[in-house]
DNA sequence: TCTGGGGTCCTAGGACCC
DNA sequence: TCTGGGGTCCTAGGACCC
C-alpha cells in the first residue's frame, strides 16, 4: 500500500499564464518583459494582458480607448486577437497532458481539470508531478503554466489560483497535503469571492450573511448555506470540504446553444446591412451546428442600439422563431433568423449589435422526435400503455422502456438514453388501443 | 469617436390544465 | 357559476464562468 497522496481522489488543474498574450509571445519572442495586451474584436477591449500591464491597474475588459496615455506612457504594446492560433496551441497543451493523466477535462481555452487517481505509481508527491508539468509544457510549447492540486475539482481551482501568487508556491499548490496549520491559515485569509462560482453578487450576499472567508464557507453547516442561497452554495460547501460533487467530463457535451453575434465597428440603421450580418452570423452558427452533429429546433435573434450612447434613442428587442420540423438547413435557417430580424427591426434608431442564438438538439433524438409524434403522446396514463405497445410492436420488443409524459413535453427512455419528445395531438392515438 | 463573445445553470412568474 | 389548490411547461432574466 502506498502512502503517495496521489492514491487518494485527486485532481489537477492546469492554466496556463495571460494565456493570450503567452500565445504571441511563444511566436514573437520581442514581446517577452514588455508590456503587452490582446485586444476583442474591433480592437475594443482587452482580453488578456501580459503581468506587465496588470501591474499597472489595468483591470480585464477596459475598453482600449480608455488606455491610450497608459499605453503611450508604459508602451505598451496592443495586438488584435488571434482564436486560431490560440486553439492550435490550446490543442498542443491537451496532447502533453494526456501524458501525465489519460483522463483530461477542457474547461476552457486555456485549462485542463486532470484526473489522477491511481497515478501514484509515478510520482512521489504531486508537487513533482506539478514541476514536471509546467517544465514538459514550457520546454515544449514555451508556455507558462500553474498547476493546482485537491481532492474536488473546486478545491483543485483553488490551489491554482493560490499557486499564481509568486514566489513561494513556484507555479504549484496542494492543497490535499499541506499541514493543516497551513491550510488554515491560508483559508481564513482568502477572500470568498476566490472561490469558484462565487461572483460579486453571491460574495456580497455571503459577506452580509457574515461568510467573508474561504474557511468560513466551507466550516458554515449545509443545511445553512441551502437554505440561505440554495443548492449550487451547498454544493460548493460539501466540495471545499472535500466532497467530491463536480464530476470530470472528457467528453464535452454537445452545446445546447450556439451563439454567433458580434458588436458593429460602425453604427447600422438599415434593415438590410442587419440582415446581411444576421445571415453571416448565421452561416457560422450553422456550421458549428453540423460539425457536433445537432440539429436547431428554434432560432433565438436580436438587436440592440449602443447602451453606451446615453443620449441616443434606446432599443432593443428579440425574438424566437420556433421550427416545428428541427433542421440543419442553412437556407431554411437563414430564412427564420431574418424573418425574426424583420419583425423586431423598428427604423431609427443606430444599431450596434446583433446576432443569432440557436437551440440545438441531437439528430438522434430529432428522429426519434418523430418517432413520438408519429403515435402522439401526453399525459393520459389510460393510454399511455397503448401507445408503448405500438411502439413496440412496430419496432421491437422494448424500443421504449420508460415513457415519462407531461402535457407538452414528455420524456422517454430508448435503448438506455432518455430523450425529449413533444406532444403533438394524443387524440390521434386508436382508441381501439385504450383497451 | 472608440465599451467583447460564447457558454451554463437556476429561479420566478405567467399560462394552462385538471 | 364561482372558487381553489396543485401540477407542468415555457420563457425571460440574472448570475456566473472563461
Amino acid at each position: 500500500m502506498s502512502n503517495s497522496p496521489l492514491s487518494q481522489p485527486m485532481f489537477a488543474l492546469v492554466d496556463v499564464n495571460n494565456f493570450y498574450v503567452s500565445c504571441e509571445r511563444a511566436f514573437n519572442p520581442n514581446l517577452i518583459n514588455r508590456s503587452v495586451v490582446v485586444l476583442s474584436n474591433n480592437d475594443s477591449c482587452t482580453v488578456a494582458r501580459s503581468h506587465e500591464v496588470q501591474a499597472l491597474g489595468v483591470k480585464m475588459g477596459t475598453p482600449w480607448f480608455k488606455l491610450k496615455d497608459l499605453a503611450k506612457q508604459h508602451h505598451i504594446i496592443a495586438l488584435s486577437s488571434n482564436y486560431t492560433l490560440y486553439g492550435d496551441m490550446s490543442d498542443r497543451v491537451m496532447t502533453i497532458l494526456r501524458d501525465f493523466s489519460p483522463h483530461v477535462e477542457v474547461y476552457s481555452i486555456d485549462e485542463r481539470f486532470l484526473d489522477l487517481q491511481g497515478l501514484n505509481k509515478f510520482w512521489s508527491t504531486p508537487m513533482d508531478m506539478g514541476q514536471s508539468i509546467r517544465q514538459r509544457i514550457r520546454q515544449w510549447t514555451s508556455l507558462p503554466v500553474c498547476v493546482g492540486f485537491g481532492i474536488t475539482k473546486t478545491l483543485a481551482k483553488l490551489a491554482n489560483h493560490i499557486a499564481k501568487k509568486p514566489p513561494e508556491f513556484n507555479g504549484v499548490c496542494d492543497l490535499a497535503s499541506m499541514p493543516s496549520a497551513q491550510l488554515e491559515a491560508l483559508l481564513s485569509v482568502l477572500e470568498v469571492d476566490e472561490v469558484w462560482s462565487v461572483g460579486r453578487q453571491l460574495s456580497q450576499h455571503l459577506n452580509a450573511a457574515g461568510i467573508s472567508t474561504v474557511k468560513a464557507l466551507r466550516d458554515t453547516p449545509s443545511s445553512c448555506l441551502r437554505t440561505k442561497f440554495g443548492v449550487v452554495v451547498e454544493r460548493l460547501g460539501y466540495e471545499l470540504r472535500g466532497v467530491s460533487c463536480l464530476a470530470l467530463e472528457e467528453v464535452s457535451a454537445p452545446r445546447k446553444q450556439i451563439i454567433s453575434s458580434r458588436s458593429f465597428g460602425q453604427l447600422v440603421n438599415s434593415l438590410p446591412e442587419l440582415s446581411e450580418a444576421v445571415a453571416s452570423y448565421m452561416s457560422s452558427a450553422a456550421e458549428k451546428l453540423r460539425h457536433q452533429h445537432s440539429v436547431c429546433n428554434a432560432i433565438q435573434v436580436f438587436i440592440q442600439t449602443n447602451p453606451f450612447r446615453q443620449h441616443d434613442k434606446q432599443y432593443s428587442n428579440s425574438m424566437t422563431v420556433p421550427l416545428p420540423n428541427a433542421s440543419g438547413d442553412i437556407r431554411l435557417l437563414i430564412r427564420a433568423a431574418l424573418f425574426g430580424l424583420k419583425c423586431i427591426y423598428r427604423q431609427g434608431y443606430a444599431y450596434k449589435k446583433t446576432g443569432v442564438i440557436l437551440s440545438c438538439i441531437d439528430s438522434a433524438a430529432k428522429q426519434q422526435e418523430s418517432l413520438f409524434e408519429l403515435y402522439g403522446a401526453g399525459d393520459r396514463s389510460a393510454r399511455l400503455m397503448c401507445v408503448l405497445d405500438q411502439i413496440n410492436q412496430r419496432y421491437g420488443r422494448d424500443t421504449l422502456s420508460v415513457f415519462s409524459t407531461g402535457k407538452r413535453k414528455s420524456w422517454a427512455m430508448h435503448r438506455g438514453k432518455v430523450s425529449p419528445c413533444y406532444t403533438t395531438n394524443w387524440n390521434d392515438v386508436p382508441i381501439a388501443y385504450a383497451h
